[in-house]
DNA sequence: CGAGTTAGTCGTACAGTGTGCGAGTCAATC
DNA sequence: GATTGACTCGCACACTGTACGACTAACTCG
């Protein structure tokens, strides 16, 4: 029964209680945002909170769904296609991947939460982001079998560069370093461990002078790209 | 100096100590495999290995530490590809990653640790996974930025899409259920939550009497197939 | 109005976590 | 024989998630 997170509905009363479940996933959010993961337990969250740890438990079955109520907040910020987009799907679906990209890395502790479990079962936010995919697929053409290939390529693909990328960043500020910095002094290190491996040592090199933003950026927009030509080739031809 | 995990010789003496650190990752790994991420704690480890919990920490400077080089150590199960595959390098790529994939719902754990930090910095096994992807694409005729492009698409929805399933797997496994038994239980939740949203309710619908594995399989194929088309596109005309 | 029910809060307690520290052991070397 | 260095380990600390039962205060019913 891992769907009552999403069903059960909410109890209340007369006088509004001092805690709510929308309160307490606001909290938690804002304490995610700040501290990073790691910094996240019941009691802190209950003080933030000018509660006690245990009163959260009243709201929340245990942390476990609290997080994955959180992570479903956090993909409604997710900026869901319009299928009716005048610039074409091809141009809506970009924008979409890059919304996507954008809320992982402005919340760069969503790709651990969402493969640890909220991936498996989504809350309503995703749904709405999932069924607004499809439909943009669909509109665009596209058989529901090949609205659902693109739409769980496209996903795979952004979600799983992005958790890449995330983890880079919080490696980055937990180091206290600027990213540029962290990867000239790296290189050395780098160029030890990759010294059999020459196309690394090649890769790394044409990458030292630039702005590591801007590469991860370059990067991302290539095999977003790449995803979107394949998506096309499986749709009908457009009409002229 | 993140990389020093890497770097660091391993202490030895005369008569070998009894603990080393292959040992210690072997039985880490072997814990995860079995009773998954939850129930690694450094107690139950050094319990399993017939020592204190606080020896491990001779061999090892941390728990991340560690994990990252399980992390490593699994990565070194995968298939490289053979940039000199008879098949070509369409045939190599999609059997790296169909062993990406293999060795990701083998260890089920594996997508949530390598989305906490372990993908940030690769360990050898990850890097010799890299240099055969960069080869075998250059082999193919593309300039190193193709290259790069490729694999980290591949590699990004590869993982992407692995560490979706993967979630999926264990919740299951927690749960003590097929994955049958629980789609047909599902299935009624989800109707309703997602019920105003056609397209995911006639998703669920289309595939309801599937074997889910046989689903997921070729719901895979059909994305990597997809993203080797746009590789293939941004190769040069193979010679006749 | 009084009694009972219910929603909501909280303190305490328990079993567990990662790991710093200092004390101990034992083989190799001087 | 003394000393060094490589290891092992028990204890302690601060911290975790959460079960449980006690408490308060508001609402409902007779």
């Amino acid at each position: 029964m891992t769907y009552d997170v999403w069903l059960r509905p909410q109890r209340r009363s007369r006088g509004e209680p001092a805690l709510s479940r929308e309160q307490i996933v606001a909290a938690a959010l804002a304490l995610l945002d700040s501290e990073g993961v790691e910094a996240l337990s019941m009691r802190r969250l209950g003080a933030k909170l000018n509660a006690g740890a245990t009163s959260l438990y009243w709201h929340v079955a245990n942390k476990e769904q609290l997080l994955a109520l959180v992570v479903d907040q956090v993909f409604g910020e997710i900026e869901s296609p319009d299928p009716d987009d005048s610039a074409g799907w091809r141009a809506a679906a970009m924008l979409c991947g890059h919304s996507i990209r954008a809320v992982m890395l402005r919340h760069s502790w969503l790709g651990p939460l969402m493969s640890d479990s909220g991936y498996a079962y989504g809350g309503p936010a995703m749904m709405r982001l999932s069924e607004a995919l499809l439909a943009l697929f669909e509109k665009a053409g596209a058989t529901p079998e090949v609205a659902e290939g693109a739409t769980q390529t496209l996903c795979g693909y952004v979600m799983g560069v992005a958790t890449a990328e995330s983890a880079r960043l919080r490696m980055l500020t937990r180091a206290g370093q600027d990213e540029g910095e962290w990867v000239a002094k790296a290189y050395v290190d780098v160029e030890k461990i990759a010294e059999p491996y020459p196309r690394i040592v090649d890769l790394y090199a044409r990458h030292r002078d630039e702005d590591p933003r801007l590469t991860r950026d370059r990067s991302f927009q290539y095999g977003l790209d790449l995803v979107l030509d394949g998506v096309a080739a499986r749709l009908p031809p457009p009409s002229p």
